[in-house]
RNA sequence: GCGAAAGUAGCUCAGCUGGUAGAGCGCGACCUUGCCAAGGUCGAGGUCGCGGGUUCGAACCCCGUCUUUCGCUCCA
């Protein structure tokens, strides 16, 4: 019956997509990731992690924040309000460039930024030689938009018969604002409130701590602040699960370098940071750069590390070379010089001087490094042959990864094997976030721990009230090895720790 | 926001032309067993996403709404 459903399918087509579902799935029944508030139907685009989900979580970020602030003796960190004074959005071009006035035509459906629409009119009109009433267009637009008079706007796009390029009609909707920044009020009374915004990037809580930090630290540049932290977009479209959600969070550091030397440490990162993709497993074929053509309005180069997700290759972190335009930002707006002297003498035996610092960031979505490493761990394998051929599923998460290190069964719950295999148990429990289970027959144990990635299952028997020794059993190749008790710490430290990782990093 | 599809037990789903809910797996207790989702007994769990309407009667038909997935639009 299964076999006639999937070649009715066009399979091809829908194989990553039905992974992709079996993997949401997945991550929902075994503890990963639930809908934000379910029982209430939950809220669109919003997740919760829970017991497994967020021990893999924090291991990614504290295998970052280690390799981060703990692999380079020039980064360290902070971790910055996501209130900030409002000011600061204005400072970096968020109030102004993320504040988009929108339109849609309703026979093409296609939606556009009322400003651009009346821009790329205005150009026509300039292109035919009258333009002098584009540039009185422009003029009344810009005094609409200033006014914040969005049915102004619309009525210039009325009067004019600004037509649909696609549709060739006028049958526009109202003009809308879409603020990509969430707002709430500070102050418990409402009118003397202000209004004041959730972070939509951690980067400007390291901007403004740049003069703190550099000098309660004594930095020298080069030097990085990384900080891990939530932030939050008003998305029009969330979706892909935890890929693009409206409260995400970021990994982000930002390198602050001499003006003109920013490219060199742009190419260093850029390779740092791929490699350290690869050091947690992730394959070399299922990563990639992709060089952003139109660059942000900050940025003089650009670069997404893109993983191979089932829904296609997409972006886990990005790294903008961010110019000065930040701290420069900061200065003016703040009154606060956001200079460095540079006592290191250039090739004409001269210091540097002083300067506003120049800033290569590094971004990462700790959600979608989450998905990544889920989609990748997640393997459904067919194993034994003939009558006993079965099909497999389990999480390849690097050791250090997995939410559970190691699970302790006895082999019976009886003759005394539960309580070696307690005291067992109890001596690493310290060390390692293990499970012990003694219920249900083993097999079904050992397939539990793999759903949920565990990389050793150690099982107590008769054997082992003799000698004491037991076996661990590979998650991966499913292979059992006898081992002293005694050496077990030992062993599971070897393969769990984060320092399997950093050698590959060396 | 637009278009398409879906929503029945924890999961996967069945439920005929409307007659008021089922299976498998999973889950819990106990017995038996003991190395890869074992067997047995008992048990918990669903106002069929939600709200209205039609009807003597709605999981099923109609309208609305919410959520999810996919495709557009958006992503400084």
């Amino acid at each position: 019956m299964t076999t006639q459903e999937n070649s009715q399918k066009p399979k091809e087509a829908n194989n990553s997509e039905n992974t992709f579902k079996k993997i949401i799935s997945h991550a929902k029944e075994y503890g990963f990731v639930f809908p934000s508030s379910e029982i209430y139907d939950g809220l669109q685009a919003v997740y919760d992690y829970g017991q497994y989900g967020v021990e893999l979580k924090n291991n990614l970020k504290n295998l970052w924040w280690k390799s981060m602030t703990q692999l380079n003796d020039n980064v360290v960190g902070v971790d910055a309000a996501i209130f900030m004074n409002p000011l600061t959005w204005k400072a970096s071009g968020h109030v102004d460039g993320f504040n988009d006035p929108m339109i849609d035509n309703k026979d093409s459906k296609k939606r556009y930024r009322a400003d651009t629409l009346i821009e790329d009119y205005a150009a026509q009109l300039a292109e035919k030689g009258d333009s002098e009433k584009a540039a009185a267009i422009v003029k009344k637009m810009n005094q609409l938009l200033e006014a914040n008079d969005l049915k102004g706007v619309y009525n210039l796009i009325v009067e004019e018969k600004i037509k649909c390029p696609l549709s060739g009609t006028s049958n526009w909707t109202d003009v809308r604002q879409f603020n990509l920044m969430f707002s709430t009020q500070v102050g418990s009374v409402a009118e003397d409130s202000n209004t004041i915004y959730l972070r939509p990037e951690t980067a400007q809580g390291i901007f403004v701590n740049f003069l703190n930090v550099q000098k309660t630290g004594r930095m020298k540049i080069p030097f990085g602040i990384a900080q891990i932290g939530k932030a939050f977009r008003n998305e029009i479209v969330a979706k892909q699960f935890i890929f693009r959600m409206r409260e995400f969070e970021q990994m982000e550091m930002q390198f602050f370098v001499r003006p003109g030397e920013e490219m060199k440490w742009y190419e260093q990162w850029k390779e740092t940071r791929l490699k350290w993709h690869q050091s947690i497993g992730l394959p070399a074929e299922k990563l990639q750069f992709h060089k952003h053509e139109k660059l942000a309005h900050y940025a003089n180069a650009a670069v997404d590390i893109e993983f191979a997700f089932p829904f296609g290759f997409k972006e886990i972190e990005g790294i903008h070379s961010r110019t000065d335009f930040d701290l420069s930002n900061h200065q003016e707006l703040s009154k606060k010089k956001m200079q460095y002297f540079d006592n290191e003498l250039n090739e004409n035996g001269k210091p540097y001087g002083n300067y506003v610092p120049y800033v290569v960031e590094t971004s990462v979505g700790a959600d979608r490094l989450f998905l990544a490493v889920l989609c990748h761990a997640y393997t459904e394998e067919t194993v034994g042959e003939g009558e006993n051929q079965k099909e497999r599923i389990y999480l390849k998460l690097h050791p250090a990864l997995a939410p559970v290190k190691a699970a302790i069964f006895p082999l019976v719950r009886k003759d005394g094997l539960p309580e070696k295999a307690q005291a067992i148990f109890n001596s690493l429990k310290y060390d390692f976030n293990i499970i012990y289970e003694e219920r249900d027959a083993i097999g079904k144990r050992y397939t539990r721990q793999d759903l949920i990635g565990t990389p050793f299952c150690i099982a107590v028997d008769y054997e082992s009230l003799e000698n004491d020794t037991v076996t661990i059993r590979y998650r991966d190749t499913m292979t059992q090895e006898r081992v002293k008790i005694a050496d077990l710490r030992s062993k599971i430290e070897n393969e769990v720790s984060l320092k399997r990782i950093f050698e590959k990093l060396g």
